[in-house]
RNA sequence: GCUGAGGUAGCCUAGCCCGGCAAGGCGCCAGCCUUGAAAGCUGGUGGGGUUUCCCCACGGGAGUUCAAAUCUCCCCCUCAGCGCCA
């Protein structure tokens, strides 16, 4: 949510910002916030005279009737003005809700270097590492790939589930784990305390946390609760402060989430139907900092570092792009992808989401920065990033590790949590 | 799921029966005192506004009333016990 504060002080540095997102509903959208909330404003200051007399007229009715009896004159206006006082405070009240209503609906102003664009054919590459090799056209379709070596299974999930499901077995879900490990262990190591969220949220927290979209088209909703599967941990670890106040020696807080995911669009079809490149369930370690609004900046290097780091250890080169204005969501201020190169597909796709939210997330929450008890509270800064999504992150080592023979090489760092193992090779057995 | 107890400021609590300016403690901030610190003492300690002042804030909403933390109704949440259960 915008400070509403910044709209009044200003409104044209406002405008010119979301004018940038070349969507002419976010301009209607602030002129209803700005008629609303001066309406409001306005009826405050009627309602407030209007309270502020009722109060006289209850002390001094009460000091009547201490002394003797209440004095006909009070006695009528204090019958009159209740009546009074409810329409106006009817009025006040819907034009809260209407400001409320729109001020919600606007996504976050963009940082200044986000790039000018209209999709994501413009965001641009701001680093590259490693280098792509050259075409593989042996290569096999990652699905088929774990198929053949009996590690997974996607027509029964198909049959159980519906397709974007999956089964795995075997090495490949010990590799799972240990991707996460992984990169777990390496944000441990770099000062995150990891974090075992709740997969499922209430519908009021997670209003804070995305945009009222993702409830129609990304999140499952558990049928007679008010309960959403979480479509990353990100959100319970935004929501996890939710109305409360945090205090500036606590931060900067790093987190680091471990959780499934579950998304019910999962885009498109094509080379990525089948397999665990696009499902409606994964797994993911994520990033998330809460830090002061100076230090947001700052703090999207440092997540962005961390992610690159997960995939030059892994050894798969990536590219960096910072997105364009036409591919922004909602939530985000700023965001960069990281992409791996998929040497079969020949191509970057994106394994990670590195976002600075600045204080959108957290004042639709109700988290302030400050002492407990004392005046002067600010908004802190919310970001959060992939660090492996073991789906695609997994997809990506079967392209590049994949042999000529069929069989995948394990990454040298993952080898430790597997034991020692270099190598996934066929089971020969059911399944 | 059943029964019960609760929800008051950053935290803990009183007030609720019997309607009349939300009391107190802890924590925190400032001052006094002190070589320094602690203790002690004094004042302050939420949000908003047209800022000597006013309005709002007792889980949320509606109602009764001149006046609601307090009375009535609806809803939400938490905890405990029981039930079910990996």
């Amino acid at each position: 949510m915008i400070d509403p504060e910044l709209i009044r002080t200003e409104p044209a540095a406002v405008e010119a910002n979301l004018g940038r997102r070349r969507r002419p509903e976010y301009l209607d959208l602030l002129r209803a916030v700005q008629r609303a909330d001066a309406e409001w404003r306005a009826l405050v200051r009627v309602a407030d005279d209007l309270r502020r007399r009722r109060n006289e007229l209850a002390r001094q009715i009460a000091e009547a009737r201490a002394t003797g009896g209440p004095a006909p004159a009070l006695a009528d206006e204090a019958k009159a003005l209740p009546e009074r006082l409810r329409e106006i405070e009817a009025g006040e009240a819907a034009a809260r809700t209407a400001r409320d209503a729109a001020l919600r609906r606007l996504p976050n102003l963009l940082d200044e270097s986000v790039p000018y664009g209209r999709d994501d054919s413009e965001n641009v590459v701001v680093a590259t590492w490693g280098t792509p090799g050259p075409a593989r056209p042996d290569l096999r379709a990652h699905a088929e790939l774990l198929e053949r070596l009996g590690m997974a299974d996607f027509d029964r999930a198909h049959r159980v589930s519906g397709a974007g499901f999956y089964y795995l077995f075997g090495d490949f879900v010990l590799l799972d784990l240990a991707l996460q490990r992984f990169a777990l262990d390496l944000l441990v190591e770099r000062g995150f305390t990891p974090v075992a969220p709740p997969y499922l949220l209430r519908r009021a927290p997670y209003e804070g946390v995305t945009d009222l979209a993702d409830f129609e088209n990304v999140m499952y909703r558990v049928a007679e609760e008010d309960l959403y599967l979480i479509a990353t941990s990100e959100h319970p670890l935004a929501a996890l402060y939710g109305g409360e106040i945090l205090e500036e020696e606590d931060l900067p807080i790093r987190l680091a989430g471990v959780s499934p995911c579950f998304r019910r669009e999962i885009g498109g079809h094509g080379v990525d139907q089948k397999g665990i490149f696009r499902t409606h369930q994964f797994q993911k370690v994520e990033q998330f900092a809460y830090v002061p609004p100076e230090a947001s900046p700052a703090m999207l290097e440092e997540l962005r570092a961390n992610a690159e780091e997960v995939f030059r250890r892994l050894g798969i080169p990536y590219r960096v792009v910072n997105v364009c204005t036409g591919d922004m969501g909602t939530v985000a201020a700023k965001k960069y992808d990281i992409e791996a190169w998929f040497p079969r597909q020949q191509a970057y796709r994106e394994v990670v989401s590195c976002s600075n939210c600045t204080d959108y997330q957290a004042r639709r929450l109700g988290i302030r920065l400050g002492k407990a008890g004392r005046p002067g509270k600010r908004v802190p800064h919310t970001l959060n990033s992939t660090a492996v999504a073991t789906s695609r992150g997994l997809a990506v080592i079967l392209e590049q590790y994949q042999e000529p023979d069929g069989t995948v090489t394990v990454p040298a760092v993952l080898r430790p949590y597997l034991g020692g193992k270099e190598r996934l090779r066929p089971t020969g057995r059911r399944p």
